[in-house]
DNA sequence: TAGATTGTTAATCGATTAACAATC
DNA sequence: TAGATTGTTAATCGATTAACAATC
């Protein structure tokens, strides 16, 4: 990493994963560039400048190794050394996530979830225990955490941020919708934002139909 | 619309309505764009650049109304002509969305849902009836439906999107994780993968980390 | 009118695409 | 060796930033 990649780059690199498990799935061990390309819908071009960000993965006149690329970009990613992530919420966002969400294929592990309601403190949803809010700051100190899943109410959003940041969390999934205000410190923060993509959504949708 | 605006922009519109209803909130009913770029960390440059995509918002020497501004954003995005909607999978994650999301704040109405569960289906959620998959293409026929909500497994993805968009359904909010094979058809498809948001979180603290 | 701030044109910067020499 | 395809440099394109005349 001697020079700072492209964020453009960052994103698509889950995609090629995404699409070489595919091809790996279906017996295809070798791809080149422009095949890759007419099948993702990118110009051999630009994927193999994006692959030769994190170095040679390929062979000239061969093209790549499908399994030897997908190891090379999910190792770019750093999925191999999960991070510990807690749930902060476990309402009906938090549980889905804590119920459905491939946390470990991602390169995290859950560690455990909070939350404040009576109802939900003390269960455990897919082997993790809801613990109550009080519990976290003395948790966070304890079992230091990579990152805070915020699946909390708006209301909470920026308090909670606050909380964990100070407790050693660098990272933040952001489901509130809430733009957080972490000024200064050097938390990254990843942003799910529900409505803004319902809202490009019907911005493409109507500018489709006035076609 | 004279000439295509960037997806850049596009995707810009929906936070400053955020940080507008902010301001309004706070009782704040003007704002230059120097101010408003300050505290939304964007240049002065880029947001007239951006509001001049779609008319003259500002008044010269004064600056922008924050409540006519956000008004117009909001009008560019079609908010107010609300897009019919279904939820297809009443799991976990359609379930969250159903309580939760404010379908009707981002131009949407949900209409109904769909599931194949006999736990779920005759359920009632939030005032949503959960109807049988098996009822869908009829449904659809009968009640033009303009988004699907796509929360199903992985494996029905694809059969799924190609029934909603047979039946006259234009765009599709896509949960899935999969990369829908819509080829041809001019369906719009806004992908919300969890899982590369996730990664993406997980390449940036690690980057950090390093530093 | 003078000051402020827009709308808009021009300059810069970065990302994508094209081209091609290196090499398997 | 000849053919294919990479890695990488150069050209193009688009997006962001800067500048400034128009105007409230």
């Amino acid at each position: 990493m001697k020079y700072r990649i492209s964020a453009n780059v960052i994103r698509r690199l889950p995609r090629y994963i995404r699409h070489l498990d595919l091809l790996s799935a279906a017996g295809v061990e070798k791809v080149s560039s422009g095949e890759l390309g007419k099948q993702m819908g990118l110009t051999a071009s630009q994927i193999r400048q994006d692959l030769n960000c994190f170095g040679g993965f390929g062979q000239q006149g061969y093209g790549y190794n499908v399994r030897q690329l997908r190891d090379g970009i999910a190792a770019a990613l750093g999925i191999g050394t999960p991070l510990k992530a807690v749930v902060i919420g476990a309402g009906n966002l938090g549980n889905a996530l804590i119920t459905n969400f491939h946390f470990a294929e991602c390169g995290a592990g859950l560690e455990a979830a909070f939350d404040v309601s009576p109802d939900r403190v003390g269960r455990e949803i897919n082997g993790i225990k809801v613990r109550h809010a009080s519990e976290l700051e003395a948790y966070l100190t304890e079992n230091p955490v990579d990152v805070a899943v915020l699946t909390l109410p708006q209301s909470e959003a920026d308090a909670a941020a606050e909380l964990v940041t100070r407790c050693g969390v660098k990272g933040i999934w952001n489901f509130t919708g809430v733009d957080l205000s972490l000024s200064g410190s050097d938390t990254v923060v990843e942003n799910v934002h529900l409505s803004d993509s319902m809202l490009t959504l019907g911005y493409y949708l109507r500018a489709d139909s006035a076609r």
